[in-house]
DNA sequence: AACCGGCCCAACCGCGACTTC
DNA sequence: CGAAGTCGCGGTTGGGCCGGT
């Protein structure tokens, strides 16, 4: 059963990569795309893991990679994103054009950890035990297809929604040929270990201040998106901000945009960037 | 000039979730 | 359904660089 093994380390290359070995590199994912890392290396002709190809590929030679000091746009959009989301650098890259996960780790872990432990950013106005921190990980997302119209339907919507409510509303998309479909990720981040429904463990995590990034992904952050999406289908989804309850209080987004016109700015771009690109795993497959 | 220590960052490692057989 | 492979993520490491002594 299963696969081949992973790979041999023996008489691989390791450490820094050489010109030649890049150009292969390039050059081959250029022809064959991204993705197969496993067999990426024997048929490239480099004597590299797969593991070592990707991870340079994703971090060194990607065409759009965005070389150069971080901006000071980038510092603060890091700072915020980092409290937003925590040590999530991939999500917090994602939102940082050209620039990588480990450059941004690289960066906080030199410079912004060091900084602002000298010289406190200015704190938000949550307090402390109020610090909301998205655990993206804990779910993937698999395909959601969400009618405003269904969100309205569920009483409990914005209070604390339990898995019978959330039953209830999967039912009712179910009936109106709308799917939800989510993986648990991480089971125990849901409390409920071993517990196989996925979905009613995604909606068990549906509290009053701990929203998880699927709430921020459905609704309307910036309150001025308006995205539209086809599904498979071909059928367009309008989200409709005003029928979705807002996760950010009023007070918080108006402390999240204050800081400075330009950081607001580019947050409200990243964000909205967010809910209107394709690439990201955490984006529905639908859209 | 030589040594030392701190900094930076590319690369590695281990793990968990997901996929495939 | 379980085992094993794949992928992606976050934490950590280590080597090169640079400034200070």
């Amino acid at each position: 059963m299963g696969r081949n093994p992973c790979c041999v380390k023996e008489g691989l290359n390791r450490g820094a990569w050489t010109a030649r070995e890049d150009k292969i590199l390039k050059d081959y994912v250029a022809e064959h795309g991204e993705g197969r890392w496993r067999n990426l290396p024997r048929k490239a002709g480099l004597q590299r893991c797969g593991k070592s190809c990707r991870l340079r590929w994703l971090n060194y030679l990607r065409p759009d990679i965005k070389r150069g000091n971080i901006s000071r746009d980038e510092e603060e959009l890091i700072i915020r994103l980092h409290k937003l989301l925590g040590n999530r650098w991939s999500l917090i890259a994602g939102r940082l054009p050209g620039r990588t996960d480990n450059e941004i780790k690289n960066y906080w872990n030199t410079n912004l950890a060091k900084k602002l432990h000298q010289q406190p950013h200015p704190p938000l106005k949550m307090e402390p035990d109020e610090h909301v921190i998205i655990r993206t990980k804990a779910v993937r997302c698999c395909r959601v297809s969400l009618n405003p119209e269904n969100w309205k339907k569920s009483e409990n919507f914005g209070t604390n929604v339990d898995s019978k409510a959330g039953a209830s509303m999967l039912q009712d998309a179910e009936d109106k040929s709308i799917s939800m479909e989510f993986n648990n990720r991480t089971s125990s981040s849901f409390g409920d270990e071993g517990n196989n429904n996925n979905q009613s463990d995604l909606l068990l995590d549906f509290n009053v201040g701990e929203f998880s990034l699927s709430d921020l992904l459905n609704s309307d952050i910036c309150g001025t998106s308006s995205a539209t999406h086809s599904n498979n289908d071909g059928n367009i989804l309008t989200p409709n901000s005003s029928e979705i309850p807002p996760f950010f209080s009023d007070e918080m987004l108006q402390d999240f945009w204050s800081v400075d016109a330009n950081v607001a700015s580019n947050l409200h771009y990243s964000f909205t960037s967010l809910f209107e690109t394709t690439g990201g795993d955490w984006l529905p497959d639908a859209y």
